[in-house]
DNA sequence: TGTAAAGACTTTGTCAGACATAGTTTTTCC
DNA sequence: GGAAAAACTATGTCTGACAAAGTCTTTACA
């Protein structure tokens, strides 16, 4: 490295100055120049004051909230890594899920809309390719069902497949965060059974509405997949809480 | 205030002793055990030093990182307000948005099926104090309007009345993170017309329909809303992306 | 008396230095 | 050569100090 002093800054010698927006900024300026990558280890603290010339509470607050965010993860001894791409162009949204008596219900509900409407878009927007991926990971789905296997990273690779096909990453994002949080929520209180099983029957139908662009089908099938794992969701909610 | 003391911690003399986890959780148990709503402020952080016995810069981190949630507002000055509910149940999820060419045009297809969607819950399942909420907003909404002063606070409140008869809080977290992406990205590449000035008319009959229960108008309405938003953005953004 | 400017006070923002703790790497010893 | 011990690294926390931007009170003036 040819010595550093890429953010000339240090002109403040005590006390503040500069905005606080620009430690994301700085850091984020760092980690271009650097090229890291996801996995990738940040420099230490140490470094990172000496380079950006904030002092280090400043930087550990803005790397705090990266790690709750899920943009770094951070170990005492180890380091700081990246664990998610982040870069001027990248925007963090967080969410807060009250975790309650309906609070399962209610992920489904917000995932409702979003898992028909990206159906739809992608039975109208599908390349040819996108729909032969969508076609193989429901043969998949079902061999794996049919074996008696775990049949859950299988149809998570299924829709996986139909948000790609949206050609809106947002959607997968979106639900993918929702079903996080909702097994966040569902691991803690309850055992875990397979929820959604009986689902899987109806996925093959939806993949072959999907594929003929048979868009009203196709959302017609997602809307009563998603409706069974509501009403179970809310079968386990009502059992737990009332 | 009887001289608190509620949490009898300072057992550690300096250095660390407990999980960075317990500051959190201190802090939501100092806000419940206080009453604080939404809106009320924080004690200042010196205060919160004394009462739950953590160092300044620990308390930061996670005040800092609650800021960046949404759950908190800060100011020099001012102090801490509580602006999102938050208690020992509550989930945190973040979202990561790509700043590119079409991201204006991903967000609102987003939007879409979740405005949709709350508006047809709205619809079916507002209480009739609720559908009165939201009468008198669209009639503020309207007022503004015709008086062409600025009515997106009013639009704002509108749309949130709606997205409160879900009695599905987690619609209007999502919606509100989204636009808040939108306005995030929209603000900085282009100068600010009133986006979506076309669609305040039809925001009546939309009232209008809720509050009569008829819950496929109202859906129908809200799409043609979204949609025409949606057909300025994409304007906006060819215009400038080429 | 009413209002606006001036000052005092409050509270967050930032920096610096110190030590604790938990991993990681190197060294040592059998 | 392998396992235990020591040295090292990097994050976690605490304390103390000052800066800056609000907020509140007081004062001065019309």
């Amino acid at each position: 490295m040819p010595e550093n002093a890429q953010q000339p800054k240090p002109e403040a010698a005590s006390g503040s100055a500069r905005e606080p927006r620009d430690v994301p900024r700085a850091l984020i300026g760092l980690i271009e120049q650097e090229g890291l990558k996801v996995g990738d280890r940040l420099p230490p603290e140490l470094e990172l004051v000496r380079r950006l010339g904030f002092g280090r509470s400043t930087i550990r607050e803005t790397l705090k909230t990266w790690e709750s965010m899920g943009v770094v993860s951070r170990n005492k001894g180890a380091g700081t890594r990246l664990i998610a791409e982040i870069s001027t162009n990248t925007l963090r949204v967080a969410l807060t899920i009250k975790h309650e008596a309906d609070s399962l219900l209610r992920t489904q509900q917000v995932r409702r809309p979003l898992e028909i409407e990206s159906v739809r878009i992608a039975t109208r927007s599908a390349t040819p390719e996108q729909r032969l991926i969508i076609n193989a990971r429901a043969a998949e789905l079902m061999a794996v069902y049919e074996a008696g296997e775990d049949w859950r990273p299988a149809d998570h690779r299924f829709h996986n497949a139909i948000h790609d096909a949206t050609g809106n990453p947002l959607f997968s994002q979106f639900i993918e965060q929702i079903q996080k949080a909702f097994h966040d929520i569902y691991d803690a209180p309850f055992g875990k059974p397979h929820l959604g099983q009986d689902t899987i029957p109806l996925h093959r139908p939806l993949a072959d509405a999907i594929i003929a662009g048979d868009e009203d089908k196709a959302a017609e099938l997602a809307g009563m997949i998603i409706d069974m794992v509501c009403a179970e969701t809310q079968k386990i909610s009502e059992e737990h809480d009332g």
